[in-house]
DNA sequence: CTTGACCTTCCAGTGTGGAGGAAGGTCTAG
DNA sequence: CTAGACCTTCCTCCACACTGGAAGGTCAAG
């Protein structure tokens, strides 16, 4: 199939199923004789399989490291399990950070909706965002 | 105080607070006769406002909206409101969308744990981060 | 006078994951 | 035969927030 079709099918941009070639995520594909990319039925595959681990928080270096395995004949599983959790944890912490930010976040915009303009002190640039006191 | 100080004060690189001016976050500081700059108390106020803002996770470029309001001699608060409000809405989804992807990795990752790599098919990449069934 | 620690400007590159566009080849329909 | 819808390669650029390095000026100590 050409790309587009293979775009079409994936929802994957026909751009980026060359850009995931050129950096060795995707095999180069058969080539009709006119040059134009011909895609198998494992490339739908592989291209949903990338997206997927994408949208698991994984990158591209990650992705490809797990397709290497398999393209080396071993099965990537104790290393993906490797990967899988280091992710989980690294997401654990990322959401324990991004939590304290919003707490902090709401706890600025009720001191702001306490307070009004006229308490803005000149010296500062904005009260709200000031090193934050008790509350 | 010379721009090494106003860094080993604030913990800001040299580098980065002229990288502050350059993108206009920073006014560009008095000069001493030899050219080099020569900053006051209230830059001191200014890197760790800007320092803070972004640990809350606002952009640099929210951040030079607000201090803009400031500059031009208007209370920002209102405007300031409305981005702390945005941007706790935004944090809200992002650690939604990042707890879904924790908990669908804590599933594979038990899933792992349960299965060997004889179960992989060779006819995927990896059984693991095949699209996940019922678990 | 030299050494070393500062400071200056300017240019270029980092990483991530692509997007945009030019210039040109190919295929199908009418 | 021509239009237009594909496809090809190649090169450049985007946001984001810096960081590195070269080449050179300045200043205090010894």
């Amino acid at each position: 199939m050409l790309i587009g079709e293979l775009a079409a099918r994936t929802q994957v941009p026909a751009k980026t199923i060359r850009y995931y070639e050129e950096v060795r995520l995707m095999a180069p594909p058969a080539r009709a004789p006119n040059r134009y990319r011909d895609f198998d039925q494992p490339a739908v595959e592989r291209l949903k399989f990338i997206r997927g681990a994408q949208s698991l928080g994984f990158g591209l270096g990650e992705i490809r490291e797990i397709i290497a395995y398999r393209d080396r004949g071993e099965t990537p599983c104790a290393h993906v399990l490797d990967l899988i959790q280091r992710r989980s944890r690294e997401l654990v912490e990322r959401i324990d950070e991004l939590r304290r930010s919003q707490k902090e976040l709401e706890k600025l915009a009720r001191r702001a909706r306490r307070l009004s303009p006229k308490d803005c002190e000149p010296s500062q640039i904005c009260h709200l965002l000031a090193p934050a006191g008790s509350d």
